[in-house]
RNA sequence: GCCUUGGUAGCUCAGUCGGUAGAGCAGGAGACUGAAAAUCUCCGUGUCGGUGGUUCGAUUCCGCCCCAAGGCA
């Protein structure tokens, strides 16, 4: 079977994807799928870094503005369509370019999401979660868990609620334990990744982030929040989760000083940024790049020159155009 | 100039009835299988302001000096 080749732009927020991508875009004549699990929604742009049109240059964006801030979201809906969108990109003879900082999404491209095909329940989640809202509760949630499925129990740590709820969802609705699942992806994944990593000095990383941070409140993202609120998104959906929306929520409810949820905001992105280094850090096949140095460009263009002579079939070589914007 | 109160981890501070010290926050490391910008785990050595003295031993007691805040002149 032939494979789709997939270029994948990663690396912590704010350290340049988007506009490398864009790059690698006019370049190779490529399309960019969007790999954020914040910038799927629709009517969160500022907080979300969302590239403006002006931005895309004229580039095809897909898998942007594509939730409603209302609906909650998963990772297989996810995966199922970007595959999708991956393989139309590249039927288009187009090379496939996915940007973005969430790892999670990401595995699920490249390892298959074998999740048994259980879904989520809203219900059972709601119930669980009032369940668990009390220390005892917790402790008799993680015990069930221990009794039904005491594999899966010894790998979560009894407070990562999450998780413990999601094993006990996947009890629930299906009789049998998540471990007894088939986890294993059965087929062989029909894309060829390449992945370049886009990174910074961790000081000059920080530094840009409160930078960007400052001009998106300049841009309005109060406004945007508000403007969410006001449509009637309820603070506990998932889209108002998102850094830069969690934390400007108490404000306008007249609960938190500006100041604090900006000093909050920032101290929220420095350690987001720390967890998508540890994912993509873990991930061995991402060629790393300082966005400071002045080869960085350069060399993502040949790396990904490479990647693509070598597996576009269809010979699409020396379309390269210059189109700047 | 005098008096008072402070000077301990990057920050805010606790503490040692004399046996070289610990919390919160910040920060660091990691995990991650349908919430993932979510959720969770682990990590605390610093001339205890400087310098003399008392002492087997001082960050702790005493003297002097420096710095900060407040008060009196």
């Amino acid at each position: 079977m032939q494979k789709t080749p997939v270029l994948c732009v990663v690396g912590p927020t704010a350290s340049g994807k988007s506009a490398l991508a864009i790059k690698l875009a006019q370049a190779f004549d490529g399309e960019i799928i969007n790999m954020d699990s914040m910038q799927i929604y629709r009517g969160m742009d500022i907080g979300t870094a969302k590239p403006t049109l002006e931005e895309r240059c004229g580039i095809p964006h897909h898998l942007l503005d594509i939730v409603s801030p209302f609906a909650s979201f998963s990772v297989a809906q996810y995966a199922a369509l970007a595959e999708e969108t991956l393989h139309a990109v590249y039927a288009r003879y187009k090379l496939p370019i996915l940007v973005g900082g969430t790892g999670f999404y990401l595995r699920a491209l490249t390892d298959g999401l074998a999740l048994g095909g259980i879904p989520s329940d809203p219900e059972l989640r709601e119930q669980i979660k009032a369940a668990a809202s009390t220390e005892e509760g917790k402790q008799a949630l993680y015990a069930k868990l221990m009794e039904a499925d005491p594999i899966t129990a010894a790998k979560l740590h009894p407070n990562d609620l999450v998780r413990v709820s999601r094993a006990m969802e996947v009890y629930h609705l299906t009789g049998k334990p998540l471990s007894a699942q088939n986890t294993t992806p059965v087929q062989e994944r029909p894309f060829l990744f390449c992945m370049l990593g886009t990174t910074l000095k961790r000081d000059k990383l920080y530094q840009k982030v409160e930078k960007r941070i400052d001009s998106m409140m300049e841009s309005g993202l109060l406004e945007e929040v508000k403007k969410l609120l006001a449509q009637g998104v309820p603070p506990e959906a998932q889209a108002m989760q998102g850094i830069g929306y969690k934390e400007l929520v108490p404000v306008l409810q007249g609960h938190q000083p500006l100041d604090t949820a900006i000093a909050l905001l920032k101290r929220n992105t420095r350690r987001y940024a720390k967890r998508q280094w540890t994912w993509f850090n873990a991930e061995s096949r991402v060629h790393w790049l300082d966005m400071d140095s002045p080869e960085s460009t350069h060399t993502a263009l040949q790396i990904a020159k490479e990647f693509w002579s070598n597996n576009d079939d269809d010979a699409k070589g020396g379309r390269s155009s210059e189109t700047l914007c």
